[in-house]
DNA sequence: GAGAACTGTTCGTAACACACAAACAGTTTA
DNA sequence: TAAACTGTTTGTGTGTTACGAACAGTTCTC
């Protein structure tokens, strides 16, 4: 069942965007596995990706068929076109090299944060995040910072759409609740996330602001709970997310 | 005129692509300015972003559409499934520190090649050449020194496809004089570019060999004819590329 | 400030494209 | 050798889709 909740959505795209989607999460697969997983006929599935490859959109070895490498040119289109990103990365780069932790920036597209950058420092946390996962806002550091400076509704907006699925014990899962350690957030200039996504892994974040005061996104640090006390943890660091946070705004107003 | 070449093609699929195609082509654009670039009309081209969006896929600001960063995640997926890509990125970093000229790796699908990574020297030229930028072989070194290694009928189908447009007076253009230099590159190991694509651009390439002795790629080094002579352009330079080859080659097997 | 020339969006319709299911041709398994 | 898989092809009817025109807003222009 392709549900279509926008009006006048065309469903020949929708089985190719799924298409697409699948061959992404599987890394490559063969026509019976793709109908199988979408829910289609094999011919159904066949048609399509005749026009994938039709137009280069895909590979086809053997019997697999996987993401072409047009998917680069996209990818890199998009990050070129944020005009942020290499600002980005170079300060990411020092930050990390500075505290040892691992260091992420992250923006928000249809109400979930998406990361753009990570880098690890040489004892650094290994997490699942990787360049374009997108994640819950309201249970990381980087999302809270993010939605702080958000007008209410927009807020209000994005809770209908994604609700306030709990990862642990210290999810915030209440709509007061979030409010108030927004409020908290807004005033204070940085955003804590303590083990509210993964347990025993602490974070804090700092918003950049864009042209406008908009909030374009977010930096953090992250670490293990063990590491993450303290002075290191409630000062320190804190410190270090908000002069990232200014030196990418800074820069990428010269840019 | 959406030409269909292959049979069972699905043409509202076609329609997206070409709407993802013109998105990438101009960093966003509007409705009308879509419909008319791609020769269809309004109210189906709205259909079709009405589609993308409730997919995410694309992002709407004000009247503006523009790729999502779903095309980020994707990219980065493309990339790290190929597996070879961090250790590209690591040997090009070395050799570009190495020679300071611009040293670039490309792949090849759907008889055109790929650029996967470049890296610019302090004082390297540059080019139009981006990641996922896709161009003729004929006229590239890096191109040259795959299809050297390509059996015959593969060559003969790529050209069939592709032809062999001049860029500039050096440009080789006849079937029988490709083939005696492809034949030229194999014995010697590396392939040379002496102005063929850009006036006054040299480069040498060599091939890059996968598990099962294919071709899997090509690394070069480019730099302005002034600074591409003697022993440098006809010994050095092609020791050096070759040498990275191998290096690339080896890690590779162990990852 | 009125109208013209733009937008983007909505809607009805008729042509036709598409998704299905079933048949087909190869391969691998049992 | 047959059975159980593949991926591909084909015909078919229904429902989709691309179009064009009408609609509602904005932004010009004079």
């Amino acid at each position: 069942m392709g549900e279509t909740t926008e009006p006048r959505t065309i469903q020949a795209v929708g089985i190719t965007l799924e298409i697409i989607d699948y061959l992404h999460e599987t890394d490559g697969a063969r026509v019976t596995e793709i109908a199988e997983g979408i829910g289609r006929s094999k011919g159904t599935v066949h048609c399509h990706l005749a026009t994938l490859l039709d137009y280069e959109h895909v590979i086809k070895s053997g019997e697999r068929y996987t993401l072409g490498l047009r998917y680069l040119e996209l990818g890199e289109g998009v990050k070129q076109h944020l005009g942020i990103y290499d600002v980005v990365a170079d300060e990411l780069d020092d930050l990390a090299g500075e505290c040892e932790e691992l260091v992420q920036f992250a923006t928000e597209e249809h109400g979930r944060a998406v990361y753009l950058y990570k880098k690890g420092g040489e004892r650094a946390v290994q997490t699942a995040s990787t360049v374009g996962k997108r994640e819950h806002l309201h249970c990381i550091s980087l999302g809270k910072a993010m939605l702080a400076h958000y007008p209410r509704e927009r807020v209000e907006e994005i809770i209908d759409r994604h609700g306030l699925p709990a990862y642990t014990e210290e999810t915030i899962t209440s709509r007061d609740e979030l409010f108030s350690t927004l409020d908290t957030i807004r005033e204070r200039g940085y955003a804590f996330d303590d083990e509210e996504k993964i347990d025993g892994l602490r974070c804090v974040a700092a918003p950049v602001n864009g042209a406008n005061d908009e909030v374009i996104g977010a930096v953090s640090i992250s670490g293990p709970s063990s590491r993450m006390t303290g002075d290191r943890y409630y000062e320190e660091l804190p410190n270090k997310v908000i002069r990232s946070a200014n030196v990418i705004e800074i820069n990428a107003k010269f840019s």
